[in-house]
DNA sequence: AGCACGCCGACT
DNA sequence: GTCGGCGTGCTC
C-alpha cells in the first residue's frame, strides 16, 4: 500500500509514502485521515496526515526513493472527507498549500515534529588543541546530565549561532546527533486507587483485614478507602484519586503504596481531561424563543450592544435546546474579560457546555478541545477567535460571527491569508448551517450583501425600528486646527488645542469622564533633524521609527527593530542646533503618539487621574487585569487611547468623547479608512449612550485641520446606513470591493531592482490571461521594503459575480510562467492577498 | 520550512 | 590558501 499524505509544509506538490507491512502495520488498519511520523529530507520527521491511500505506487516517482511510514499516531482517522474539504477550498480560494492550512487547523500539540538531540561521545579523545569555541560547545555538553542537549538548547546556553564549530566536532567525532520526536502534547495523568481484582467481595475484604492485624495504620486506610466509596456509591469496582485518600500526608503515601505492596490496592494511572466543564450545573433560567432563522446568512443589526448579545444568547439557547453544537467567533481575545457577564449568560444558555478556542488558552487545551470534539457530538457552545472556523464540530447547528466588521478575523502575515468570517460563510453554504453576522456598525460587504438580498436582516435588530431621529443626542463639533495654530493659540508642540482644553475642564467640572481617541502607538511618530531635515528611519523597512518612551527607544512598527534616541543625527552628524538664540538637540520629536498625548494631559489636569490604553497595556493577561482592577476602581477621570479602547469596559459616565486628530485616522492609504473610522467613532458613541441609559449628554470634539472633510458632514448626520450606502456607490463607481473581488499580489524579494522587472513581467503575464481592465501594473506600495525585502503590489479585481476558478487558475499558470521565462524569479516571493484588508 | 551543496569575497 | 556567508535546489 502507498500513502498520500499532507505533510505541514510550504510545498504544492504530493508526496508518496509506503505503509509497511510489518509490526504494528501488521495489526493496525491505516486509514485516511490518520496521523503518520515521515521522515522528511535529509534529517526531520514530520507528521503528515493520510489523504488517500492506493494499492498501486504513484506515477512518476522512482519506487526506490519512496521512504516507509515510521509510525501511526492514531486509533481511528482524526480528520474527517468533510474537514478535508474545507482545508482543500481554504488552500484553493486562498492560494496556499494543503499543507500550511493544516498546520493552520490542527493544534501545534496533534503535529509533533523531530528536533536534534546533541550527545557527546565518551570515546573521544582530543588529539590536537580546539578553539575556545568548541571547548566551550563541549564543556556545555559535559556538563548537562546525560551529557545530551537539544540543538536549540545548545545554542540558546552558547547564546550565539554554534553551527560552524558545530560541525567541526561533528567531524572530528567529538559529538553525535540524533533525530528525536518531541511530544508537544501530554495528556495529564490522575493516579487512582482501586482494590486488586482478589479482593472485590465482602469475603475477601476480611481475608484482608486478617492479614492486616498487626497493621493497624493500614488497616486504617483500607477502611478510609471502604467509606470514601460507600459515601459515592462507587461499590467494590470504583477507584478513588490517591490525593483525596491521601489528604496530602506524605505518611498515607507510604501506606498506599504498602498495601499495593501487599496486592491489596491497585494503583490506576488515568487521563484527566483539562476542559472538562467544571461548574455546577447552572440554574435553569427562561429564555426567550429566538427568532426563527430562516435565511442562510443572517445579519442582526443592533443599535446597542446588549441587544446584539441578547439575540445571541436567544440563538445560542435555541440551538443547544435542540441538541445541535455552536460556534461563536469573536475577533479578539483581549475583549473576554470585559464580557465576562455577556459569557457566563452564554453558558446558562449552553447548559454548561462552554468551551475556549483562542491565542490565550494554552496549548494543552486547545489540543483536547480538538480531539474531543472528534469523539463527541454532544450540545455545546464553542467560543474562539478566527482559528475556531477550523475545529472538528461535527453536529454543528449554528456559526455565530459576532462584529463581523472587525478586521482581525482577516489573518495577515503568514498563509492562508483567509477571513474567518468567509471561511464561516462557505462552511454555511455548503453543509446549510445557518450562518448568523452580528454588529453594531456592520461592514460594507454585508450591508451590501442585505440590501441585494442574500443576507436577512432579523426583524427585532433593526436600529431604524425602535430608533428616534437624532437619539443619539450628541453635541458634535469640528476644532479647526489650522484655525487655533495662525491664531497663535496652539503652544508649540502641544496637540490638545485650548479649545479641547475648556471642553475638558467643563466635563470634568460637571464630574464627567473623558475619552480621548489618538489612533498612534508611541510617544512620537518621527525623529527629525533640524540642521539637515532627515528623518530617523528604520535600517530594513522604508519607514520612520517611533518614539516610545515606555521603553525610551527609537522602534520599527513594521519589523520590531529597535535602536536608542541617537544624540547626533546620523545623516548629517549634527548634534544641536541654535534657534532663538538657545541651543537644543538637532533631532527633535515630531507628531503624537497616544504616550504625548497622555503626558501632555498629565501636565494639563494635574489632579486628574489619566489611564492609557493601546497594545502595550493589553499585551499579556496581567496587564489587562491590572487595567481593569483601575477601571473598576473607579477613580480614573480621563481615558487616552488607541483604536483599542473600543473592547475595554470604559464606558459609564463619559461627558466628552475628542479624536485628537481625526485626520492621521482619515489619511490612512486604503479605500476602508472612511468606514473604519466612522464604525469606530459610531462604536464609541453607541457604547457611551447605552451605558448611560440613552440619556447621555455627551459631547463629540473632533480636532481636524480639515474641518471641511466630508466624512465629517456624514458623521453629523449619524445615520450609519446612508453613510455606507454613500461609500457603496462610491466603490461601485471606482470599482472597489464588495463590486469587484480584490487581490493584491505581493512580490517581496531582496535585490530591488530584480523585484521591479519580476513584478513588471508578472503584471504583464496577468495581462495576458486576465486583461489589462483586471489586472494593474507593478506599483510600488506605500511602504515599499519591509525587514529588507523590496516590495511591488499588482492589483487583481473580479466582478463580484463571477467564480474565482479562472482566476486562481490564471495566477497559478502565470506564475509557471514567469519560472520558466525568467530564472531571477527564483529571487522573488510571490504572496497572493485574496480579498484584502 | 529546513537542510546540503556550491560559489565567491574576506582574512590568515 | 581556508573560512564562512549566502544563493539555489530538493525533499516521496
Amino acid at each position: 500500500m502507498y500513502a498520500e499524505l499532507i505533510l505541514p509544509l510550504a510545498l504544492s506538490g504530493q508526496y508518496h509514502y509506503r505503509v509497511p507491512e510489518q509490526g504494528i502495520f501488521a495489526e493496525q488498519q491505516l486509514l485516511s485521515g490518520m496521523r503518520v511520523v515521515v521522515s522528511f529530507g535529509a534529517k526531520r520527521f514530520y507528521t503528515g496526515i493520510v489523504r488517500r491511500l492506493s494499492p498501486t505506487p504513484p506515477e512518476g516517482v522512482d519506487e526506490r526513493h519512496i521512504k516507509p511510514i515510521e509510525s501511526i499516531l492514531d486509533q481511528k482517522p482524526l480528520v474527517t472527507e468533510a474537514e478535508f474539504a474545507l482545508w482543500e477550498w481554504v488552500a484553493h480560494y486562498y492560494h496556499a498549500s494543503l499543507g500550511q492550512v493544516m498546520r493552520l487547523a490542527l493544534p501545534t500539540g496533534l503535529l509533533p515534529e523531530s528536533q536534534t538531540l546533541v550527545t557527546l561521545c565518551p570515546e573521544y579523545q582530543s588529539d590536537r588543541p580546539l578553539e575556545p569555541k568548541a571547548l566551550e560547545l563541549l564543556d556545555a555538553l559535559a556538563q548537562t546530565k546525560g551529557q545530551t542537549l537539544t540543538m536549540e538548547q545548545l545554542r540558546h546556553r552558547l547564546g550565539y549561532d554554534c553551527s560552524r564549530v558545530f560541525d567541526l566536532l561533528y567531524n572530528l567525532g567529538a559529538v553525535q546527533t540524533e533525530e528525536r520526536l518531541k511530544t508537544r502534547y501530554k495528556p495529564r495523568v490522575k493516579v487512582y486507587v482501586a482494590l486488586s481484582t482478589d479482593y472485590r467481595s465482602t469475603d475477601a475484604l476480611s481475608r484482608a483485614e486478617e492479614l492486616l492485624s498487626r497493621a493497624p495504620k493500614q488497616l486504617e486506610m483500607l477502611g478510609r478507602w471502604l467509606i470514601l466509596a460507600e459515601e459515592r456509591g462507587i461499590g467494590l469496582e470504583g477507584c478513588i484519586a490517591r490525593e483525596e485518600l491521601a489528604q496530602h500526608s506524605p505518611r498515607d503515601l507510604i501506606l498506599i503504596r504498602a498495601l499495593v505492596g501487599r496486592g491489596i490496592f491497585v494503583l490506576q494511572h488515568l487521563a484527566e481531561s483539562r476542559i472538562a466543564p467544571h461548574e455546577d450545573p447552572p440554574p435553569i433560567t427562561e429564555i426567550g424563543k429566538a427568532e426563527e432563522l430562516t435565511h442562510p446568512v443572517s445579519l442582526v443589526y443592533t443599535r446597542y450592544s446588549r441587544e446584539r448579545e441578547e439575540q445571541i444568547i436567544g440563538q445560542v439557547a435555541q440551538k443547544i435546546r435542540e441538541g445541535y453544537q455552536v460556534l461563536l467567533l469573536s475577533p479578539s481575545a483581549a475583549s473576554f474579560p470585559a464580557q465576562a457577564q455577556f459569557i457566563s449568560e452564554l453558558t446558562r444558555a449552553a447548559l454548561g457546555k462552554i468551551y475556549h478556542y483562542h491565542p490565550l488558552i494554552n496549548e494543552a487545551k486547545r489540543t483536547e478541545l480538538y480531539l474531543h470534539l472528534t469523539s463527541s457530538e454532544e450540545a455545546c457552545l464553542v467560543m474562539g477567535t478566527r482559528q475556531a472556523i477550523f475545529l472538528p464540530m461535527r453536529r454543528l447547528g449554528l456559526i455565530i460571527v459576532d462584529q463581523e466588521q472587525e478586521y482581525l478575523y482577516k489573518q495577515q502575515h503568514s498563509a492562508p491569508l483567509f477571513h474567518a468570517r468567509d471561511v464561516a460563510l462557505w462552511l454555511g453554504h455548503k453543509h446549510s448551517i445557518p450562518i448568523l453576522l452580528s454588529s453594531e456598525t456592520p461592514s460594507a460587504e454585508a450591508i451590501f450583501n442585505v440590501l441585494r438580498g442574500k443576507y436577512a436582516l432579523l426583524a427585532k435588530s433593526q436600529p431604524e425600528a425602535t430608533e428616534q431621529p437624532h437619539a443619539l443626542a450628541f453635541d458634535l463639533k469640528t476644532i479647526d486646527l489650522v484655525e487655533q495654530r495662525e491664531q497663535g493659540r496652539m503652544p508649540y508642540g502641544a496637540s490638545i488645542s485650548p479649545a479641547l482644553r475648556e471642553a475638558m475642564e467643563g466635563a470634568l467640572r460637571a464630574g464627567k469622564r473623558i475619552l480621548l481617541l489618538q489612533n498612534r502607538r508611541g510617544y512620537a511618530p518621527y525623529a527629525l533633524c533640524d540642521a539637515c531635515g532627515g528623518r530617523i528611519g528604520c535600517p530594513h523597512c522604508n519607514v520612520s521609527l517611533a518614539y516610545h518612551s515606555s521603553q525610551r527607544c527609537m522602534q520599527c512598527h513594521y519589523c520590531g527593530y529597535e535602536q536608542p534616541l541617537p544624540v547626533a543625527c546620523p545623516s548629517c552628524g549634527t548634534r544641536s542646533v541654535v534657534y532663538r538664540r538657545t541651543e537644543r538637540p538637532a533631532l527633535r520629536l515630531v507628531g503624537y503618539g497616544v504616550e504625548r498625548v497622555e503626558e501632555e494631559i498629565k501636565e494639563l489636569f494635574d489632579q486628574a487621574e489619566v489611564l492609557r490604553i493601546d497594545s502595550e497595556s493589553l499585551q499579556s493577561n496581567k496587564r489587562i487585569q491590572e487595567l481593569h482592577q483601575r477601571i473598576e476602581a473607579g477613580n480614573v477621570d480621563i481615558i487616552v487611547g488607541t483604536q483599542l479602547i473600543k473592547g475595554q469596559p470604559i464606558w459609564d459616565n463619559i461627558g466628552l468623547i475628542a479624536v485628537v486628530q481625526l485626520d492621521t485616522i482619515l489619511a490612512y492609504p486604503d479605500f476602508r479608512s472612511e468606514e473604519r473610522a466612522y464604525q469606530l467613532l459610531m462604536q464609541l458613541l453607541l457604547h457611551t449612550s447605552e451605558a448611560s441609559g440613552g440619556e447621555s449628554s455627551c459631547q463629540l470634539l473632533l480636532q481636524t485641520a480639515r474641518p471641511e472633510h466630508p466624512f465629517i458632514e456624514m458623521l453629523k448626520r449619524r445615520d450609519y446606513k446612508s453613510f455606507i450606502k454613500q461609500q457603496l456607490s462610491l466603490r461601485q463607481m471606482l470599482r472597489f470591493a464588495p463590486f469587484w473581488r480584490m487581490t493584491y499580489i505581493r512580490l517581496k524579494g531582496t535585490d530591488e531592482s530584480v523585484v521591479e522587472s519580476i513584478a513588471q513581467a508578472f503584471a504583464e503575464l496577468l495581462i495576458q490571461r486576465l486583461g489589462a481592465d483586471r489586472v494593474s501594473d507593478a506599483q510600488e506600495p506605500y511602504v515599499a521594503r519591509i525587514d529588507n525585502q523590496h516590495i511591488r503590489e499588482i492589483v487583481c479585481r473580479r466582478p463580484f459575480s463571477e467564480s474565482f476558478h479562472h482566476e486562481r487558475e490564471a495566477f497559478a499558470a502565470a506564475e509557471q510562467e514567469l519560472t520558466s521565462l525568467y530564472p531571477l524569479a527564483k529571487r522573488v516571493r510571490i504572496i497572493f492577498d485574496i480579498d484584502p484588508l
